[in-house]
RNA sequence: GCGCCAGUAGCUCAGCUGGAUAGAGCAACGGCCUUCUAAGCCGUAGGUCACAGGUUCGAGUCCUGUCUGGCGCGCCA
């Protein structure tokens, strides 16, 4: 949707050799300057000018249509002044006509995509600091799944380790254990291993028995991990988070197809048996330029394998299974590692996913952690969140069934977390606090979800259907209008730069300044009482408009959009 | 020590890939509910964009160095 066809085109038309990314169109900064500005920096050293002068010789030779109203040069900007409801009236038409798909660039048609995301240990309950990555990804999923790519969600379940091996040996009866009793009873394991050498020796026998094929302990591991896994996921659904297929570890253990990554790493002299008896890929063989980092260990002294030898297979695994993009979100600690595998993989010609990386959670007194217990789990966030959010659907929807409200309570609850922690750029750490992320007020997932209520609110006041077909003489003439529509228009790029940059933080930027703009244009141009019947009809399509667009981009970030809150 | 990422208002974050006077929210102060939901709105105050150089018509944005923080660097996953 670009509403600035009417000004482009003349100009292009005047001026040989311009294309559209030449005319640098945006918001003028001040309302008072115009409704529109256009910078001429790019057109001006194509035209072989200097900026001011590029804005001259528009403003003098170029005719514009009766939309633009006004134009002035400003040093090397153009202001013009519009006929507004002209501009608007093909932005709402197309909104309310694309409804669902507004904002989709439809840039994945045909194209099909594996990402895999999440991907935690089964031995720990998911906290916010893990749950970055599962919201991260599951975004991603949504936006690509928004713009048409059809998408293949993997979880690689670390199903086997030492971790679970000192769990199949310390746990006797699964049948009746919860994910919770699963927890408690993997500290007292580590507890028992670390005061007891002789369990902790027999804790890595259960795992080669597991990598020998041993039918009972597989069982067992199998078990173990299942519910864990059960546990954890359930946490995630609540987050509205799920996954097409889980893809276990210990099914790449003996892959043939780790033989040929071997023998083509033998060939040019980058693996060698160490002093210990381990084997060892040797980085620098194979373009790592570095000391820190050089050595990759693939098997232990015993023969059994490492973590990220069965890592490689996956990869093979994931790259050999047909779709156009592979892609994979992993917390920044990954990235060496990943640099290593994908040089081993590269040297064995084989391809890599693109990985991308975020940065960790923090709280505000530091780092989370476990075993200090500073850490704050995804369900007891949610819960507090729920609650507290719910003694305020009780009182502002006190007419709706109970149930109704706690459905409510709950998605108050999910939007505030996903938010919080989706707003902000991945590559930076988030600080995590507790109070701010459940006060709800200000930069938040229920205020976004506060302006679509009211707009739900105005629509059902309103009697009758709202009528899709835009008027040709759309009368809008308030700036808290003009400004609303010009950033509804832009939200097709701002979702084509996040597909681009894989990036979903800017999406949720977008959500809140657009929730600003809709409240400002709340509290100063009345819908139901405006002052003609055109006036109402075109304010409400406006609000159709502004829901429909929230709606969407809410939808992305896995936020649900309320009727009433 | 080496590598990657970051440093913007007291706090938490934006800043459209180099463009007009750097923007929001929280906290503070002052206004606004008999008018479409006050989880809200309007206003005031708050900045040497970590620091020092450089590149050019123009730098929060690009380059170099320094400082501070996060992450990683051979039998954890």
């Amino acid at each position: 949707m670009n509403p600035f066809e009417p000004l482009q085109a003349p100009i292009l038309a005047t001026f040989d050799g311009l294309t559209e990314e030449d005319l640098l169109f945006g918001p003028s900064p001040k309302l008072e300057l115009g409704d529109v500005a256009l910078g001429t920096f790019k057109a001006a050293k194509k035209l072989g000018m200097k900026p001011p002068e590029c804005a001259q010789a528009i403003l003098a030779q170029v005719t514009f249509g009766s939309q633009v109203l006004s134009v002035q040069a400003t040093g090397p900007y153009l202001n013009f002044k519009l006929d507004r409801g002209v501009i608007a009236q093909p932005v709402l038409s197309v909104i309310l006509d694309e409804a669902g798909e507004y904002g989709s660039n439809h840039s994945g048609r045909d194209t099909r995509m594996l990402i895999e995301h999440t991907s935690i240990n089964p031995n720990a309950s998911p906290h916010v600091g893990r749950a970055r990555n599962a919201m991260y990804g599951d975004t991603l999923v949504r936006l690509f799944r928004f713009e048409d790519y059809d998408v293949d969600v993997h979880y690689y379940v670390n199903d086997i380790g030492r971790q679970i091996g000192l769990l199949a040996l310390f746990v006797d009866d699964i049948e009746s254990m919860t994910f919770d009793g699963v927890l408690q009873a993997y500290v007292d394991a580590n507890q028992k291993a670390e005061d007891d050498p002789e369990f902790a020796k027999q804790g890595y026998e259960m795992l080669a028995k597991m990598e020998e094929g041993d039918p009972e302990v597989a069982k067992k591991f199998h078990d173990l991990t299942d519910l864990c896994l059960k546990g954890q996921t359930d946490v995630l659904a609540r987050l509205g988070i799920h996954y097409d297929q889980f893809d276990r570890e210990s099914k790449y253990l003996k892959d043939p197809r780790l033989d040929t990554v071997v023998a083509a790493l033998e060939e040019k002299g980058a693996v060698f048996t160490d002093e210990d008896e381990r084997l060892v890929v040797d980085l620098s063989k194979i373009g790592h330029e570095r000391d820190e980092g050089r050595f990759f260990v693939l098997k232990r002294a015993n023969g059994s394998s490492m973590y990220g030898f069965r890592d490689l297979a996956y990869t093979i695994d994931k790259m050999e299974q047909g779709a156009d993009v592979n892609l994979q979100v992993l917390g920044e600690d990954h990235k060496l590692y990943a640099e290593q595998l994908n040089l081993i993989l590269k040297a064995a010609g084989k391809t890599s996913p693109e990985t991308i990386y975020y940065a960790y959670i923090l709280l505000k007194d530091g780092k989370m952690s476990t075993r200090q217990g500073k850490v704050v789990l995804l369900a007891d966030f949610l819960d507090e969140a729920a609650s507290r959010a719910g003694e305020k659907v009780e009182t502002q929807c006190a007419d709706l069934p109970e149930a109704e409200r706690k459905a409510i309570a709950e998605k108050v609850a999910i939007a505030a977390v996903r938010f919080a922690i989706l707003k902000v750029n991945p590559n930076k750490n988030v600080i995590f606090d507790w109070e701010s992320s459940l006060s709800f007020n200000g930069d938040t997932g229920p205020y976004v979800q506060y302006s679509c209520a009211r707009i739900n609110s105005i629509l059902r006041k309103y009697d009758g259907p709202v009528d899709c077909a835009v008027d040709s003489e759309f009368p809008l003439t308030q700036d808290a209008e003009w400004a609303l529509v010009m950033k509804l228009a832009e939200f097709p790029a701002v979702v084509a730069a996040a597909v681009e940059n894989r990036n979903v933080a800017p999406i949720g930027q977008y959500a809140l300044e657009t929730a600003r703009l809709f409240t400002t244009f709340y509290h100063d141009c009345p819908v139901l009482i405006a002052e003609t019947p055109a006036l109402i009809r075109a304010r409400i399509q406006l609000c159709r408009a502004t829901l429909q667009t929230q709606t969407n981009a809410l939808s992305i970030l896995g936020i649900d959009a309320l009727e009433r809150m």
